[in-house]
DNA sequence: TGAGGTCGGATTGTCCGACAATGGGACAAG
DNA sequence: CTTGTCCCATTGTCGGACAATCCGACCTCA
């Protein structure tokens, strides 16, 4: 009872002063003179406060987060309200459960929580398939060229699997695309920068489903990938950067004449 | 009620199956038999139902999106629920609600929204500054190569007057780094690759903390980006994109340079 | 001592119902 | 065409409730 009526009476102040502010600004300076009155919801504040705490590592990975019924009462709202606050941590990634548990744990967003967010980002941007297209060209040869020098016997040995995965896949298989895709993201492995693995996930991801349709209608698509990867494996196991570069530039290019030839536009929006 | 008592069974069965496949599995094949039984709460399911609409074009950017009631009726739950759902979209940034208004409405995700995100990972991760710089040091020499061929008159004046405000700031403003950034965001826009401005504005932003310590402590900093900058403009200016490549590989090496000048380890975490 | 079984408290997912504050439109008045 | 007024739909927040479930403590039996 209490909280509630302290809540409201904050907000009706706040409302107030919006409504006089609003008032004499288009009325004397139709520019800037007043910025607007910051109203943020409980709901946002809550979140901003955990998120700080995890962010400044008060909260570290791994921590439980306190139940929900903790937190409302620390930060006096109802237990509705934290648990809106939570789930703007979940979908950032900040928080999660594990499958089968009840309590929230601190986490580090995982690649593929921030990798779906620009994909969506993406696909909502209405990119088109160049646009990710160049953006590979710019990021794989030189993500390659650091692989190349920092790869580890284990690092090798893994390229070699997964292409001979992608090799060993029957005609028509859709899972050829998922292990084109391993083999990129392997090698962002093994250039060890979390950035750039970050930078580059999504686009793997939105170049997929197309991908897909390419290697089916190019029957020659396939040898020439796995040339590609054969020729870059070769160079990361010599430590050879300008060679695993120039053959991943190579490849990516590939990608490009086999949507050609496929007959795919190259404006060709990329969905879902 | 009907409502209530269908989930409630829906659910007690799908715990069943549950057990009895985790008891098989320990007995009989411990490897992979059984999946885990999925048993996402309804929250998740209706955020995906909107998001799936959204991503596919059923509804659009600017749209208005239904009632919170007019959802909770057709998804048949309650209207927490349903908000729950909402702060999920929420936090993607593909709903929004412009300031001052009370109802909410599909967008794209703002590229502010994806770099924030891509922010917290980063400072979750342990990424450390010659991580970002590397990434730097990968896409935006490329960048500047693209936009030196795409920019267009308005663009080199946006920059030029970047760079003019940058120029203009005193000594020991806090501002100054974000001029700087702007130059890097001109600098994408430039480059017509919605993809690589989403994949590079979060570099620039985690590195604009300690960007302003470097910029302080090294006396000759100033002068060294303003001179970088202007041999990058006059390269977009000349449309040389070798020329531009060039010279902001040199900009982002400076970076480096300033850092170590300055006694700021490379090692050194992004914070927050 | 360890593997398995039982039990109660703690916590989550979901719901119901409620109310103040506000946004947005319709409509009248100046 | 702007300003004032009225009304309704909608949001933000709250109190309270209940079933399902997890979790740890405790117990049993070899």
């Amino acid at each position: 009872m209490s909280t509630r009526a302290k809540v409201t009476q904050s907000r009706k102040s706040a409302r107030a002063g919006a409504k006089s502010g609003a008032g004499m600004q288009s009325a004397d300076t139709p520019a800037a003179l007043f910025e607007p009155v910051e109203r943020e919801p409980a709901y946002t504040r809550v979140s901003a406060a955990i998120e700080a705490k995890i962010l400044s590592r008060a909260l570290r990975d791994g921590d439980v987060l306190p139940s929900e019924i903790d937190l409302a009462q620390q930060f006096r709202v109802h237990r509705s309200t934290v648990r809106e606050a939570l789930r703007h941590l979940e979908s950032a990634g900040l928080i999660r459960r594990p499958p089968g548990s009840k309590r929230m744990y601190v986490s580090r967003p995982h690649v593929d929580k921030v990798a779906s967010g620009m994909r969506q980002a993406l696909v909502m941007h209405d990119v088109t398939f160049v646009d990710v297209w160049e953006a590979m060209m710019v990021i794989e040869p030189e993500v390659a060229a650091l692989a190349a020098q920092r790869r580890t016997q284990a690092d090798l040995e893994a390229l070699t699997q997964a292409r001979e995965r992608f090799m060993s896949c029957p005609e028509g298989d859709p899972r050829a695309v998922e292990y084109v895709a391993e083999f990129f993201e392997l090698l962002g492995m093994c250039a060890r920068n979390q950035v750039l693995v970050l930078a580059k996930h999504p686009l793997a991801q939105v170049l997929a489903p197309s991908l897909g349709q390419m290697i089916d209608k190019v029957p020659q698509a396939r040898a020439r990938i796995a040339d590609a990867q054969r020729n870059i494996i070769a160079a990361l196991r010599d430590k050879d950067a300008n060679e695993a570069r120039k053959w991943m530039a190579k490849h990516v290019r590939d990608f490009k004449r086999g949507y050609e030839v496929a007959g795919i536009a190259p404006d060709t929006l990329v969905s879902m």
